[in-house]
DNA sequence: CGCCTTTGACCTGCGC
DNA sequence: GCGCAGGTCAAAGGCG
């Protein structure tokens, strides 16, 4: 891959670098490819053809010429100690900007080895019956080079916003039993094949992002969690070894749109709401709605990110383990990844956070028709658990993230959840964050109120 | 009338 | 192969 100007203002300058690139192409400074000193000769020239009409003046006019030509002179001097001060600036700024340069190759070559690094590791785990995220890492079994694996994870993070488009093509070709036919195979194809190409193995990527769910807990008296989705009720089942029965949905949104949801109550404690979510959005959302559904992509992702030492002794991935046993000062459990479903899930226990007091922050009583807005929050969580690590560029703080560039963001916060050893820690402190943000939302946003359906019977 | 819920039937995977 | 459980379908009916 080649590193130019250009290529460095897309993908890796930081908001202040591209402020000051814009200044910089306001002098043509990167597209006029000529030397300082060229640059000098032509300023040179400029001031010299601006004093030739002065010399020709002062040859017929001895006396008024004398001063004027002093004036002139003084004029003149002026403009060259200006061209000269101009000069100095730009040449300071070029060896501004040419650090800026060095110090962003060498991130970019130490980002370089960290990934052939971990390419192998990758290779390397083995599946035995684990779980689908272990099996996924292991998709590189087969000799994967730098560049493939470099290519293949640029892919990743253009498919998770592409596999929308490609969801719901095949979603128009094959009836809903005949996807999850689909699905499956490609499941089995994913575990059975070791050599597989490269669009095989985004089609597996793609295969668990799609399948991967997040499952959110909330204390609620309404039947559903407002999300900013429109849903369809299409079934109800009676679960085993729970009283209280489990609604399915689907989002109606958009023609064929794959998300389903279910929503079912805690056995244990009937206040407490569970919905589950699958799928990707094949239409625009609203964005609370686009939270969510990129909140399933970010767990697939944060799920294949999986490449802790193992320990599953316990039944856990190594994730999970950071997530339920390590982290603090969150409450246990906030956060789980559960690999024992046919799918992974994310888990969001948000059940707790009434009793939690953010450090330093003001308490708000909770509101359940925040969960939206919280989730909403996930880029904001990845980017904060990026900064907190240390390996991600400041622009990601923005709240504004266009939706093209969701899938760099969680790229990059899956690479440095990858990379940081301090993850439990990173993570404890951006979830506290967010919570804490939504918490002060909620003093100014209180009327948000959950749309509830009163026809729901659960 | 369109959209939604309800609910029994059906399909599929999995364990025994 | 059988039974169970989870998930989905689709007809019927309700609501605004």
């Amino acid at each position: 891959m080649e590193l130019s100007a250009s290529n460095l203002h897309q993908h890796a300058l930081p908001p202040g670098v591209s402020e000051r690139k814009r200044e910089v192409n306001e002098l043509d400074f990167f597209a006029d490819t000529r030397s300082l000193k060229e640059l000098k000769q032509d300023i040179q020239k400029q001031t010299s053809s601006n004093i030739q009409p002065h010399h020709h003046v002062n040859t017929s006019l001895n006396l008024r010429t004398t001063n004027s030509g002093r004036k002139d002179k003084g004029i003149m001097n002026q403009q060259v100690a200006d061209a000269r001060a101009e000069m100095e600036r730009i040449n300071i700024e070029n060896q501004r900007l040419k650090g800026m340069i060095n110090q962003l190759n060498n991130s970019y070559h130490s980002l370089q080895i960290h990934l052939r690094t971990l390419i192998p590791q990758h290779r390397n785990q083995r599946i035995e019956g684990g779980p689908v995220a272990r099996q996924f890492m292991d998709l590189g079994q087969s000799r994967m080079t730098f560049e493939e694996g470099e290519e293949l994870s640029e892919r990743m993070e253009n498919t998770i916003v592409e596999s929308m488009e490609k969801k719901s093509s095949r979603d128009q070709t094959f009836p809903v039993n005949s996807d999850r036919k689909l699905d499956r195979n490609i499941q089995r194809q994913k575990f059975s094949s070791s050599s597989s190409g490269d669009g095989d193995r985004a089609e597996e990527f793609l295969s668990v992002v799609r399948k991967a769910r997040v499952s959110v807990r909330v204390r609620s008296d309404t039947t559903v969690i407002s999300d900013g989705c429109h849903w369809r009720k299409y079934g109800q089942k009676m679960a085993k070894g729970n009283p209280c029965p489990r609604a399915y949905y689907r989002c109606t949104m958009g023609s064929g749109c794959p998300v389903r949801k279910q929503v079912q109550r805690c056995p244990e404690d009937i206040s407490i709401l569970v919905t589950t979510y699958e799928g990707n959005h094949n239409h625009p959302l609203p964005p609370a709605a686009m939270a969510m559904a990129s909140t399933i992509s970010t767990a697939a992702s944060m799920l294949l990110s999986g490449s802790m030492p193992s320990s599953e002794s316990d039944g856990l991935l190594p994730n999970q383990n950071f997530f339920a046993k390590s982290i603090h000062p969150c409450p246990p459990n906030l956060v789980t990844l559960s690999a024992s479903a046919p799918f992974p899930t994310v888990t969001l226990d948000l059940t707790q956070i009434p009793n939690q007091r953010p450090l330093n922050r003001v308490h708000v009583p909770y509101n359940p028709a925040s969960v939206p807005q919280m989730l909403g929050s996930h880029l904001q969580f990845l980017s904060l658990l990026s900064s907190q690590l240390g390996n991600a560029p400041t622009h990601m703080m923005h709240n504004q993230i266009p939706i093209n560039s969701m899938a760099d963001t969680v790229g990059s916060a899956t690479a440095a959840i990858t990379a940081g050893p301090n993850f439990s820690t990173a993570l404890a402190a951006a979830i506290t964050s967010i919570i804490g943000n939504v918490q002060q939302n909620n003093s100014g946003n209180s009327n948000s109120a959950a749309t509830t359906n009163s026809r729901d019977n659960i």
